[in-house]
DNA sequence: ATAATACCCTGGCCGC
DNA sequence: TGCGGCCAGGGTATTA
């Protein structure tokens, strides 16, 4: 599942591999995988034929690709999208949707996707940052991020703590596996209410999410099975790391308890019953 | 206005 | 072995 360690790794490795070069064609295996371009497939390909990608950037779970044109390809992996590099004779992935090629006929850029929760498209003049973009926050591991205004703003919501870091609107990147990370080290569980929670808890708990980015883009990931890997098709290593995510009925590293599973926001949460309690509160 | 829910997808896995 | 049902869950549209 790609959060923002993974995204990032994934953009390294692009950004090493597709800048400078020039789009020699495109081809749309799949129609969904460019829903989002509402133009449809053969705008989508007159945008990028013979256009040079200039770099390779990201925000959150987002990334965009600048063009010498002044547009960019957006592209979200959702929950199964992979963006690989490829030799042109490597045979086609069954769930290839998109490919690329270049004029100096190099690897090309392959969009492989099973689930199709993610996609591409072209936002016209979106090279620095793209309007369907604009509305995702800064991640924390963004230079401009401002800590105190996440603060303030998490505290003035009336909703749970986990449901609060997973809005991407608030903060980016966090997905359900490094919330429950954050959230194990931070000591909280999910359920606490954002506007019962001290700005000095909140600091910590952004510390904690940060810290644990981090760990995982040194990791190159997290990878459960073959949906999540690289450029390279490899995959990372930071599962071996996880505290909390996945660890139901095992012992809690920091002390020992159980780890139970809660059903939270239709989805699995991870957490310590003793060093993560319930809140007593209920909520209204 | 904000908050919470429904929906889209496929394939691996489980129990019968 | 086959099959129905469940599960993974990011982002957005819809509903409350």
């Amino acid at each position: 599942m790609p959060e923002l360690p993974e995204v990032e790794t994934v953009r390294q490795g692009l950004a090493k591999w597709v800048t400078g070069r020039t789009i020699r064609a495109v081809e749309v295996h799949h129609p969904r995988a460019i829903r989002r371009h509402l133009t449809g497939d053969a705008h989508f390909i007159a945008l990028l034929t013979g256009r040079t990608i200039t770099d390779v950037s990201r925000r959150g779970k987002y990334l965009w690709f600048p063009l010498d044109s002044g547009d960019a390809i957006i592209g979200h992996l959702g929950m199964s999208g992979q963006l690989l590099m490829q030799p042109a004779d490597a045979e086609d992935e069954k769930h290839l949707r998109i490919r690329f090629t270049f004029t100096d006929d190099g690897p090309q850029l392959r969009f492989v996707d099973q689930r199709t929760f993610g996609g591409l498209s072209v936002s016209e003049g979106g090279a620095e940052l793209p309007d369907e973009i604009a509305h995702i926050a800064r991640d924390p591991m963004d230079p401009l991020f401002d800590d105190e205004l996440f603060v303030a703003r998490l505290r003035a919501k009336h909703t749970e703590i986990k449901r609060a870091i997973l809005d991407q609107t608030l903060i980016s990147g966090v997905g359900n596996i490094y919330a429950d990370e954050a959230l194990w080290r931070a000591q909280l569980h999910g359920a606490r209410l954002t506007d019962q929670l001290t700005k000095p808890a909140v600091r910590r708990l952004l510390a904690h999410i940060r810290d644990v980015l981090a760990e995982a883009i040194v990791a190159g990931g997290t990878s459960f099975d073959e949906l999540y890997v690289n450029v390279n098709g490899e995959s990372g290593y930071f599962d071996r790391s996880l505290n909390a995510y996945g660890r139901e009925g095992e012992p809690c590293h920091r002390c020992g308890t159980i780890m139970r599973r809660e059903q939270f926001m239709n989805r699995s949460s991870f957490s310590c019953p003793r060093c993560q309690p319930r809140p007593r509160t209920i909520r209204h």
